[in-house]
DNA sequence: CGCAAGAATGCTGTATGCAGGATGATAGGA
DNA sequence: TCCTATCATCCTGCATACAGCATTCTTGCG
């Protein structure tokens, strides 16, 4: 289950070489061992490859990615207190289970969230960034044409996502994008049968007519019915 | 600045003694460290003995709590990921400077929150419940009588808090509450004002009226607007 | 045969050690 | 005098070491 996971540590990656103004020069992102394992660990657990309720053990993962204890730890601390794990005294880190309720309430976070965001971007959104997220959609539309659905599935995380963008409320996003990530795996498995999907993408059509009307009110309802769909298709999963 | 810190660990702390049944029986919560140091240098941020944009020097601030460097920088890794303070490689903990940007957007997150929590507690909670916020609310207005300002201070937050757990959705409290608590030095300078102070007051009262008449939307709009409000009263103080 | 008490093992929690990079000081040159 | 380059110091990031508590296995007793 833990094989072949040993994290490679990379060096500074100069990227944006040829700026020639110093205004917008992006401060060159380098890759930590922390954000590294922090990543890697969520990506472990929204995958299922460490199972809710199942403790971690920390000699073995941090054998397992090539790393000692010490920084394994801390990116354990990182993501309890994003909630994907629990911090037992004595007992280590134990992967967390979302119980039905605990999705529900999600839910309805994101779902306050993003109509809040709706409202936000109808106003402020410019017409280029409508028509971007246009074209995430329509490439979205693309791969349920012919059901490749992961593919489909990263751009809906990423419509949904671009639309709490476009609120220009980086808080905002920031939250979103952090509910979201810890729904994934749920939402990912719930969108299996084919009926379901037909209708969630029905959804994201008229999301799409709403927001290029800009018309704020529609857009918060069809998002708010999106949801509780959601909600329905998810709700045998869990 | 950082004399006598010193953390006291406590032993477990057995409550709950005397419960009849096993049905009920909370989890002995004992205070680990870890959780004792968050606590801790969260209130330091929140209080404003580390000033923002300062540095979080691992050495120091550790021999002034009287712990070693190992389970401090656990504690900062959890802090990070609430985002108070900012991890910079190479150079360690940053106090995050919150921008006027930054206070304006958590402010629209909040309300979102709040709103949403607004409309469910009207729904869901007990009069029991509604009642026993209207008694906090009233010991508020004590202390606004005798100008207690602290006091008043924190009542008034629990009044918000209360309002969150009332919607019965324990995830948006534990968000809300997350906001909240990070907002909290900014609010509390920003209420210095008198005349500031005794709007926020009256706010208040229009809430617990709406809430006592489970009026939904009057109680939205009042939270909307406190928090419009809200926004002027501490714009000057960022 | 089942249960309980005790010992042994293993894991977590905390401290310490060490290497590499960042910061600051000092000296040399323009 | 100011700027720059080099060096010394300090701090962070990671690894390792050790103590105390959990868990599990074993053994003795009912």
């Amino acid at each position: 289950m833990l094989g072949e996971l040993a994290v490679e540590r990379r060096g500074m990656d100069v990227s944006n070489e040829g700026a020639s103004t110093l205004d917008q020069v992006v401060p060159v992102s380098r890759r930590t061992l922390h954000d590294e394992l922090v990543g890697r660990i969520r990506d472990l657990i929204i995958e299922g490859h460490l199972a809710p309720e199942s403790r971690i053990h920390e000699g073995q993962l941090g054998q397992a990615l090539g790393v000692s204890r010490t920084p394994l730890r801390e990116a354990l601390k990182f993501l309890a207190s994003e909630g994907l794990i629990e911090l037992v005294p004595g007992r280590g880190a134990v992967v967390r289970r979302l119980t039905p309720r605990d999705v529900r309430d999600m839910l309805d976070v994101l779902a306050a969230l993003e109509t809040t965001a709706a409202r936000l971007a109808c106003q402020r959104a410019s017409d280029a960034e409508i028509a971007s997220l246009r074209r995430l959609h329509d490439e979205m539309m693309g791969y349920y044409a012919v059901r490749a659905r992961l593919e489909y599935f990263k751009r809906n995380q990423a419509f949904h996502a671009g639309l709490a963008t476009l609120s220009g409320n980086a808080f905002l996003a920031a939250t979103h994008e952090g509910i979201q990530s810890r729904l994934r795996r749920i939402r990912f498995v719930g969108s299996d049968a084919p009926a379901k999907w037909a209708g969630a993408v029905a959804e994201h059509e008229e999301m799409v007519l709403a927001l290029e009307a800009r018309d704020a009110e529609r857009l918060a309802a069809v998002i708010a019915r999106h949801l509780e769909a959601t909600w329905v298709r998810v709700q045998d999963v869990i």
